[in-house]
DNA sequence: GATGAATGAGCGTTCATTCAT
DNA sequence: AATGAATGAACGCTCATTCAT
């Protein structure tokens, strides 16, 4: 043992972060069916074999970059809903944040291609399986709201899977050079889901 | 000779829609990835140097389709604003129609796939053109919900932006093999824009 | 139909006996490794992509280039058991037209490379299954060789097994730059399974 | 110190046969074509660098592995004529042990695939100046066969070329997944070289 | 000696598009 | 109009070999 195993370990997991973080650029500016090996390999600074000593195929790099888009937003969704606050000012972070251009874009973009591309069953299966998982702390939330008399009724996982698939939407509407002139507030969203207290003043005034 | 050359015209009009639903069809059916020239002109049934004869690219037929395919939906909407009923009702219709499987749903896919390929700048611009044109006639149901008392306050066009990209974000839960375990009902998605009237009074009566 | 349809059908005929060609000529010359489809397309004069629109894959061409060289000998080696002369005078005939040089020799290095290659299970079975079928018509020579009094004792099958099994060993040993410097005669190597008269003559006298 | 390097030179000399010995297991189980340097390294035990301590190119590895296997059988063959018995017993331990499945069988099967392969001309010439010396051997069998009666005429270098290469010949039919369905008796096949008595003795009283 | 990251040419294959008939 | 042969660039991926540590 001549190497330092430990340093090696972490020179491998940064070079892995480094080509998923890669692949997400490569998909966010040059487009999605742009994201080539080669091009990866560029973006990543290392040549396209090298490629193949982290990831075993084009499909594993997709996948961990979604595994890992989608259990960080899994974290935080569920920091979100055990957090202080009412539901409406929960949903407007969760709203805010991933409306707001940056990395969260990209994934969400990525979930929509996973969903699109001819890609195999199994990650299509994970895809969906997350996805379905991330919606329990929403659904908490909205039942909360359900309680604070800001929510509409119904089933809380449903609404939750309505509020997720609308900013999902959203998103797409974003792409750039696609962008529809209308428009798109993460407060208006909300009040969907967690009415405003004085618009519900108001209405119930009327 | 006037008649043959209109009888010509009419079967070259023919032979485009064949082709455009072949092309629509084989995305169905065989997923977006797989719709290559060879697959379209096998299930149009003609040569593949014949599709040459009536679409000079690819991205022309797909572009075709998608303009074909926004036209008849903005037709189909506008129809139904212009229609009789009360704003619940006509929302209710568009997203039965939308959310029911068949060429609709492939024509969504179609919008998104337009979104995330590479497509050309004209074909986006286009694309994005015509879902804010369809827009409007969304906004006028809102507008006529608000009137009614059943829509929320807000801009009705940002509000049918919401509603439209909702119905499309939830169109892409729907890949096959994609499915989430959630009910998805369209009288519950219109619940959010134009609530149901029992639901309100019960609301307002608290 | 503004294309002669038979000429079509002669010329794709004609391209797949050139590719075929090409394969076993490019294997024959610069190495089975190197029977790349860039150089099989090369030695075709034709494109790699049009290489294609006559083969599906590269296993493709070399299990159509085996199937023509054994169905090939297997009606050659037919022919010859069910036609005149002695059984001596027969294996003479297979012996003399395998060990000279040119087609057979070059097919002879297919089966035995489509054997050590990674082919598919089912290639292999295929030439197995064509090479036991060849064996019957030689082992009635070797049966017919046993009622003259020259071949020697034994199960008919089996010794025509060890006859064709020496010929293509024998085969082996011819490659270019492996030439092993001892004679290779066909009437010697017949004379194991069907004795020269005089020699069992003298034998016998002894 | 000098126990330390003659200790260094046992263990690269027992580092090297490991790595032989892998590289023909990696064939014998894998197939040819996926004997990779990934994989020789693998089954040896050693990164693939290393393996470049000891060897400096796949090629060497394989001409030494096959330097090794025809040595071997260069030396057993020797061995066997050198001792006692009669020329048909010799020439059954030689078939007995080639067709026995095991080492020499993969041994047999690197032979081919040199001779097969795009190898150097040196290998090639190395492989075939071994086999040619391999021949002596068995010739001189052959040799005391006639003597003793029961080999046929001729040149018994030309009879022991045969022999050696129809029990290649052999070999190659056993390769897994494609069987010839015809047995494959070492006491047969040594019948055509050494008849037994027996045999000769009815066809001599015939 | 030992490691495995790094390279880059090459592989088999696909596919939108062109063109002679 | 209609055909399908022909092209060639690009794709995902493999692998023998080199090199810094």
């Amino acid at each position: 043992m001549a190497r330092n195993a430990e340093k090696d370990l972490q020179q491998r997991e940064q070079r892995m972060n480094d080509i998923l973080d890669a692949a997400i650029e490569v998909m966010a500016v040059k487009g999605v069916g742009s994201a080539s090996m080669q091009h990866i390999a560029g973006a990543a600074g290392i040549s396209i074999g090298n490629l193949y000593h982290y990831f075993k195929s084009k499909e594993e790099i997709f996948a961990e970059a979604l595994r890992r888009g989608q259990t960080g937003y899994g974290e935080f969704v569920r920091s979100v809903a055990d957090g202080p606050g009412d539901a409406r000012a929960k949903l407007l972070t969760i709203a805010e944040n991933w409306l707001a251009l940056g990395n969260s874009w990209a994934h969400t973009i990525l979930i929509h291609t996973a969903r699109l591309s001819e890609a195999s069953e199994e990650l299509r299966r994970d895809v969906t399986g997350r996805f379905t998982v991330n919606l329990q702390p929403v659904a908490a939330i909205i039942a909360q709201g359900q309680a604070e008399g800001t929510a509409p009724e119904g089933d809380p996982l449903e609404l939750a899977f309505y509020f997720t698939s609308l900013i999902q939407g959203l998103t797409l509407q974003r792409m750039p050079g696609s962008e529809v002139p209308v428009p798109m507030r993460a407060s208006s969203v909300v009040d969907l889901f967690a009415g405003r207290r004085e618009a519900l003043d108001r209405r119930r005034d009327a």
